[in-house]
DNA sequence: TAACATTCCGCGC
DNA sequence: GCGCGGAATGTTA
């Protein structure tokens, strides 16, 4: 649903696995979690072209990324890239931009917060297309009530992340 | 047209 | 009162 556009893909090393960051001339436009598959070492195109600024941008990836990983508030982020999405979708995308660290939304209310209180499960796919997790919170999405929901990189990946930020999952004791 | 990372309402126990 | 099943609702591929 779009023209692909130039980008670059590089790795980053972290505590927990290889991450692979993906940018446009615009900014980080990807994020894929470590796969215990194996890497299919997809050949970036012109990795060795990759332009100064790109370079900037993974060095700001790099550490927030860690950052994030340890528990902390990102100091800086690399700029977002998300105009690949569809209008809706990057809707969506802010509003979770807007959710704090600590804090958690259900799609339900993600969806009202655009003014559309029945596009509960429209947001629900539109988080599942969100290209750059981690970032873009989707972990802090939850369903009504507390439950898990799902998640596209592994729902362990959407565990791990609410307990790094202290979100306690179905308060039943 | 079919599928989805949800919700809500209603009925049965 | 709790739990389960089915229908509704918006967007995307």
């Amino acid at each position: 649903m779009q023209t692909s556009a130039i980008h670059f893909a590089l790795p980053v090393e972290t505590p927990v696995g290889t991450f692979h960051a993906r940018y446009s001339l615009a900014g980080l436009c990807g994020l894929d979690f470590p796969t215990k598959k194996t890497d299919k070492a997809e050949p970036p195109k012109a990795a060795e072209q990759v332009p100064g600024r790109v370079q900037h941008w993974h060095a700001k990836t790099s550490r927030a990324l860690k950052e994030s990983l340890a528990g902390k508030v990102p100091k800086s982020l690399p700029p977002l890239d998300l105009s690949a999405g569809s209008a809706f979708q990057q809707q969506v995308w802010a509003a979770l931009l807007e959710i704090r660290f600590g804090q958690v939304r259900s799609y339900g209310e993600i969806a009202e917060a655009l003014g559309k209180p029945k596009a509960t499960r429209a947001v629900g796919t539109a988080c599942g297309s969100n290209p750059v997790p981690v970032f873009v919170p989707c972990h802090r999405v939850l369903a009504a009530g507390g439950g898990l929901g799902g998640f596209s990189g592994g729902l362990d990946w959407k565990r791990r992340l609410l307990q790094l930020e202290g979100i306690a999952l179905r308060e039943s004791a």
